[in-house]
This record gives structure tokens, sequence and C-alpha cells, in this order.
RNA sequence: GGUGGGGUUCCCGAGUGGCCAAAGGGAUCAGACUGUAAAUCUGACGCGCAAGCUUCGGUGGUUCGAAUCCACCUCCCACCA
């Protein structure tokens, strides 16, 4: 893919928010092998899907030909970057810090590859600034940046004018530090292009300033729109919080089951923004599934794709087939191996308790984790909405778990499938 | 350091002595309708199967009774120094 086809591809997948100059900044991608950037700050142990995005463009760049950097900020993550956030961030420790670093490079490594040549490189910026002593900092980089214009910036403007928070020194320094990031990696690497999220935007054209004031090198910037939903609630949650990459964090069959149950109004632009489908397959997809009455197809593409994408081929079959035995029809065909599978495909499950005489199923589910308090637990069996083995439990079995658990009422003398609503399954065994 | 404003249940935000587990909205969960979608309607939403138990920054106090009054402390914000 050449330059000019690279940025009209992002453009027709709306992964373009603002670039600078676009002219120049398709040139330089046409003169050859581009380095660029993208920062990730450890905040938790684990990318989630926010991250995806930006580290999907590097992805979408090296695929180019170009060579990615992804850094890891272990300097940024323990300062706390305040863009657009309206409260001031609690601190992490460095060892914290430290460990959350190196389980985000082992998900980088994933999806770019390092190998070869054009082979990206992964970054930290704690091996720049863990050294850099106060005095250096403020007389070599601090110099170069007017306080006047920081505090214009648009991403800090909510922090400074907001009544009932404030920005510490700390975070209003993040800036800097970011930028000083693009001037290093400008002359170690030759680094000429940084991408990250629009609310990276004001940042990223202080590490411009910076790298052409110190380095003297033009640099170029793109950025990501925020990936929204068109109902206007936070893209990338569920219940139980965000969706992780980290296979421990969300389960390869929660992930593909969040992506099945995307809105019809999201599907298509997800595709474009998330998958490496051509665009035209996409408008493909998206046209077969007009003309078809019922339901889309695209969801299944979507959560095929990512899965198999995120978590690799086998993650993505064992999905389908935990989907496949759950929601698609009668629970009394599934063979004791199905059952095995289950568990072992990752289906979330349980050990039946020893004595079970006086556990309610409000407590029985609640520590399995089905729900997060009793109160829903009743108000699934008030409406009958709680099966055990297809059999429905209302509220008069809530004390009845030592006969809906009893041996001879488990699938092959061990396993219990319980379903609380239409979309919560448990599989409980016996020893 | 001074003055003023403020800290309410996941979030926003009412409440200013009993009728308050605390209005309203959002988020979330469940039901109906569907397509494991959206929209809509319904119910739940501090904890507990229940009896009941624990909340309104903290500690003490006034009162038959406090989220509401008083004292002190603490944190945040604004302005002044």
């Amino acid at each position: 893919m050449n330059a000019n086809s690279l940025i009209e591809d992002l453009k027709a997948r709306g992964l373009i928010a603002q670039m600078t100059h676009e002219e120049e900044l398709a040139e330089h991608l046409a003169q050859g092998p581009v380095t660029l950037y993208c920062g990730f700050d450890p905040t938790a142990d684990s990318l989630h899907l926010g991250h995806l995005v930006p580290l999907l463009m590097l992805k979408r760049f090296q695929d180019a030909g170009h060579r990615p950097i992804a850094l890891v900020g272990g300097a940024t993550g323990l300062i706390g970057d305040p863009s657009f956030k309206d409260q001031e961030r609690q601190l992490n420790s460095e060892e914290v810090v430290q460990q959350w670093s190196e389980c985000l490079k082992a998900q980088i490594s994933r999806f770019i590859t390092f190998d070869g040549e054009g082979g990206a490189i992964l970054a930290n910026n704690y091996d720049w600034t863990a050294n850099v002593d106060v005095l250096s900092f403020l007389r070599d980089i601090g110099k170069h940046f007017t306080v006047n214009k920081m505090i214009a910036k648009e991403s800090v403007k909510q922090r400074i004018e907001r009544e009932g928070s404030g920005l510490s020194f700390t975070e209003f320094t993040y800036q800097i530090l970011q930028s000083y990031d693009f001037q290093q990696l400008n002359s170690k690497y030759g680094c000429t292009m940084q991408i990250g999220g629009s609310d990276q935007w004001g940042n990223i054209v202080g590490g411009i300033e910076l790298t052409r004031r110190v380095n003297g090198a033009a640099t170029h910037a793109l950025t990501l729109p925020l990936i929204t939903k068109s109902d206007g609630t936070k893209f990338g949650k569920t219940e139980g919080g965000a969706v992780w990459l980290d296979a421990k964090k969300t389960s390869p069959y929660a992930f593909y089951q969040f992506w099945l149950q995307t809105p019809d109004a999201d599907v298509y632009r997800f595709m474009k923004f998330f998958t490496f489908l051509p665009v035209s397959e996409i408008d493909a997809i998206e046209a077969a599934d007009r003309e078809r009455a019922g339901r889309p197809e695209a969801q299944r593409i979507l959560a095929e794709q990512m899965t198999a994408l995120v978590h690799g081929e086998a993650a993505l079959q064992a999905a389908r087939r935990i989907t496949d035995a759950l929601f698609s029809g009668d629970l009394s065909e599934l063979s004791a191996d199905d059952y095995a599978q289950l568990e072992q495909d990752g289906l979330p499950a349980t050990q039946v308790p020893a004595e079970l005489a006086d556990l309610p199923l409000t407590t029985l589910f609640t520590d399995a984790g089905l729900a997060t308090s009793g109160k829903q637990v009743k108000d699934a069996l008030q409406r009958n909405a709680v099966m055990v083995n297809d059999q429905a439990c209302g509220m008069e079995q809530n004390m009845n778990a030592a006969q809906l658990f009893a041996p001879e009422a488990a699938r092959f003398g061990k396993y219990f499938l319980v379903k609380l609503g239409k979309k919560k399954h448990h599989l409980f065994y016996l020893v």
C-alpha cells in the first residue's frame, strides 16, 4: 500500500481526527519508510479496548511499510496525564508501574512485528527520564515551554477552570514529559511522527515544537478519533467494567460476546475502526445486511475478526463453541464431552459447595460471581429468569439449593448449567 | 494566615430536626417486545432469603428524635494576604 492509499484508507475508515499539514504528511510518507510512535501509559496491568485503536494503527502503518515504535510510559505513567480528565489522578508506586509496564510490553508485542527489516521498536520513556536531574530538566527542556501556552491548552482547561478540583504541578508537567519523549525518539531513532488519541493533540503538538527547537527537525502528527457509541454511552464498557485485552481479565468468550452485542447503529463503523477488512468489503456486508430481513451478519463477523485478532484462532473457536452451546437451542443435546469443553473453553465455572442446606441461591450465585448482589438474584428469581439445567426457578426455590444441586439432578452426574437472565451463564460442577 | 463556599448512597444532584434508606436524572441489572440489536414500556437498584442491619467527610455534643442544629477536626474550591 503506498502512502496515498494508506491515508485514503484511514480516511475512509474514519480513523483520522486531525493531521498536521495533510499534504506535507502525505509527501513525507511517500518518500519512504517513516518511523512513528505511539505511547501507552501503564495505568493498569493490561491494555483495554480503548488502547486497541492506536495499537492497530501502528500495525496499519507497519503493514504499509513503516516502522512503528511502541512506547511504554514507564515514566509518564508515574506522573499521570491530565488531558481532559476532570480529576487529579492517584499516583501509583514505582514498583507497580514497572510491573504494569512489563504487562503492556508483552501485550503490545503480539500485535506488531519486532524482527526483520522495518521491525518495530519497543521503548520505555523511563529509560531517558529517570536519570535526568531537576536542574538540567528545567534549564534544557523547561526553558522551551511557556506557561502561557501550557495553560491555554484545551486539554487542561477544564481542570484549570473547573470549580471543585485543581491541577497539580505534577500533572501539569506531563505535557513537557511527553514532548521530551518525542524529541528523544527523534534523536535516537529518527522518529518523525507521533500518533495518538485526539485527546493527545495538545501533548503531541508540544512535542513537535520541542523537537523543532532542540533538534531542528520537522515532525508530523496524526490523531485518531475518540470511539463513541450511537447511544452516547461510553464505548468499551460492560457491567464488569472495561473490556481488557488480557484473557485472564476478560475471557475470549466474554470478549467475543462483547462484540457480538454491538448495536446495529455502530457495527459497520466499528468494523472500519477495528478490523483489517477492506472498506469495500465492509460496505458490501452492510449492503447485504440491509437487503436481508432480520438479523445482520456484521456483529458475528466483527466478533470473529476481533477475537481472532486479539486472542487467536483457537480462542475464537472456543468462544464460538460456548456461544453455540448456550444460545442455540437445547442444552440436553450437550454431551459429557461438551460440558467438559465448556469448562475448558473458559465459561465461568464454580464448584458446588459441599454444604447446601442453609445456603440461599442468592448467596450461592453472588459468591460465584453470577451477580453482584443478592438483590439481583432475587429480582431474577421473582421473574423466573433463573434456570438450573433448563429448569426455571422462582423465589420459592431460593432455599432449595440442596435439592436443585443434588447429585441425582446433575447432568452426567457432575454438571449444572445455570442461566441468570438471557445472557449470563455459569457452570457449576460436583467434584 | 484571613474570608467566603462546599464534602449526600456508583456518578450527577435534591434534601436543611421527625413522614429519609434519603426526590430527580444517569449508569447498571432483570422482565415484556425482538435479532444475545436499537427504541419503548415495566420492575429492581445500601446490605440481607428474611427478621433486620448499616449510611449522608470524621469525632464528640444538643434533642424523645439529626443527613439536617452546635463544637472541634479534616479535605476540596474561590478570593484576599
